[in-house]
DNA sequence: TCAAAAGTGTTGAAGATACACCCATGG
DNA sequence: CCATGGGTGTATCTTCAACACTTTTGA
């Protein structure tokens, strides 16, 4: 073991969220010498002790602070050259949150900021390519995967789901057709409570967690 | 970044081929210490200066002579504890291959062998949980991603390409069914040529490289 | 002439798409 | 009384699943 090579491994983080209906992820400043001042997602280095996947839940919260964010493996990228201070693999993963979480850095001064899909700024490394993949990922897996859910609270209405998923797709959904579709899979089921806020009272759903699948 | 853990980072693979109609994957036998005379994914340590993709395709083609083999990234696995001899994290591949390929170890005596996926052995590490997950993934990709043309050479019968979704699948196919999807999904055409093989000649196909997509 | 694999259509069920109006509430 | 979003059904098309017999060839 003694003549192989070493990597640092690093961990980064694609986070979404919905804002004004319209599909963001998070980015935060870089203060390293290193691509000073130019966007990244978060993420860090793994620690000698942790998992892969506590080291990305681990990242996300000193530099957003958010907790329990629901994180999927997303992709590994490791070409050499792709960090210049030496041999570095990235795990990338990627999650959504909920639209109202207010974000503050525990590390201060990385200014997490979201910005919407459709705009994104230049980005340090490969962190472009990271979040178009993830990207494309959720919206090929909005339909097999629970993902979605985690945009939401406990409770919500058919009209705020079907907002995620257009919000996802950049496209609008029909209303019946998708009321049909969501509930006839069994994923959502009725609750006894109203939305009071607009105009008509809204029902509120929940998920249906039959099988926490990987999805 | 001097005081940052470093890991030592593996690919392994997890190649698949059919024999007997059945479904096989590749194991190797253990020459180290560790775990020694257990069964083993193929694969080894990254090097200096090598992509995480040319790494998998350098393992796969010391311990069994194969070259050109389409490899597609699978999953990273890096618990703490996983390898007993430092920090190790290891990024898996899957691949398959047609059921002809010559098997010729470079560093010899690692004794590639071909187990059915219905009753493989103990292994060792967590190559067990890998090679279960890569098994999930080709089945549940069978549809959407083009790797089940790996399997077959340049031109194929219908009832060849449908075997090899049988054995993929575990479960036998309606053939009227099979020859109307591939077909009017476009992904295969028929060329003038004739397999005079067996009793009756079958025509041959061919794969349609339409998008070289990543699916 | 027989054994073995090649090839070929139809029907019914389920799922997806397109489409328009009335309702309850707060201001 | 009106603006806003909540809620509902039908017709059509496409896709998937089930199902059996005839053809060609080599032995």
């Amino acid at each position: 073991m003694t003549d192989v090579t070493t990597f640092y491994v690093t961990v980064d983080v694609v986070l979404f969220t919905i804002r004004d209906r319209k599909l963001h992820l998070l980015l935060t400043r870089r203060l390293a010498k290193l691509f000073e001042n130019h966007y990244a997602l978060p993420g860090g280095f793994v620690t000698e002790d942790e998992s892969l996947d506590a080291a990305a839940m681990r990242e996300l919260a000193e530099e957003t602070g958010l907790l329990d964010v629901h994180l999927e493996q997303l992709y590994t990228f490791g070409d050499p050259g792709r960090d210049f201070r030496g041999r570095t693999i990235t795990v990338a993963y990627y999650g959504l949150v909920p639209h109202d979480q207010r974000l503050q850095s525990l590390t201060d001064g990385c200014n997490a900021t979201w910005f919407p899909v459709t705009d994104l700024p230049q980005m340090a490394f490969d962190h472009r390519k990271i979040a178009e993949y993830a990207l494309e990922r959720i919206r090929n897996e909005i339909d097999h995967s629970n993902v979605v859910f985690e945009l939401l609270h406990g409770r919500f209405t058919l009209t705020e789901l079907q907002s995620v998923h257009q919000a996802i797709l950049g496209q609008p959904l029909d209303k019946r057709n998708f009321r049909r579709k969501v509930l006839q899979k069994g994923i959502v089921e009725p609750t006894q409570e109203w939305r009071q806020t607009g105009r008509k009272p809204a029902q509120l759903y929940r998920f249906v967690q039959a099988d926490a699948a990987r999805g």
